[in-house]
DNA sequence: AAAGTTTGATTACAGGTGTAATCTTAAGTT
DNA sequence: AACTTAAGATTACACCTGTAATCAAACTTT
């Protein structure tokens, strides 16, 4: 799997909302939330292309840059690396934990219960 | 919240199987799995203590550890960390992504119901 | 054509991390 | 008491990260 740091995935993220983008679109987007230099921002996008994340092709001197891979893919990989490392693998004691100190809402309860009814369709 | 790398956390994690213990005992325990030498566990036990992970008292020459939390605590803080960061700190779509993907077992579903259950008899 | 601007490339630098080796010193052994 | 261990403390060192500044080249503007 790829490893892409904190900063890394914030920007990935910028780039998975809308895409190809270039450099500037990116350094605009993460401008409201963030206040990296921009400087700071090309530093990481030049990683996440060494790292494999995202490819571009050039445009005049600009660069478009296109995510590698699809946002759900790679948050479904980190979701399985981190249930694994804190709870063997297994998503319940996750939710359980969540349950047990009151971080769940009706609303996470409802979709939650959607989820389950949809999985449980699909295996007709 | 306290910032622990991973293997850190896998030696807190060998600590939480059964303390206070000793340097000897930890690595005994992550003897198993891991085969990291016993100068890199005690790097990594200075660490957890001077990051306040872990306290220590003395015994002779030994030191015996304690963590500084709980597992469950810490894993819920850091659960909700990863949630917050790839699924803007709902939950749902977590579990949506396994389901998906087919990563969700009958098991799995039955636990997921049980937790469900459980909140609801909370909630009277 | 010269000068300025903008883009990506290269360099910087401190603190964290994985992975130990070496140093000190107190405790155990003879 | 002297000698040997073994435990923790200190030091090492390369790679990763956050956070840019500087450099070089291409494009724009005058």
């Amino acid at each position: 799997m790829i490893e892409l740091s904190k900063a890394e995935f914030e920007v990935l993220d910028a780039l998975w909302l809308n895409y190809p983008a270039t450099a500037s679109q990116i350094i605009e987007r993460l401008s409201d939330d963030k206040q990296w230099h921009e400087k700071t921002i090309k530093t990481l996008l030049g990683r996440l292309v060494k790292k494999g994340a995202l490819s571009f092709e050039k445009d005049g001197r600009q660069y478009i840059y296109t995510p590698c891979m699809e946002r759900a893919e790679y948050t479904l990989k980190e979701s399985q690396n981190f249930i694994e490392r804190f709870f063997s693998g297994r998503i319940a004691p996750l939710v359980s934990g969540f349950a047990k100190s009151e971080q769940l809402s009706q609303q996470d309860i409802n979709e939650l219960k959607k989820v389950i009814d949809d999985w449980e369709k699909q295996q007709k």
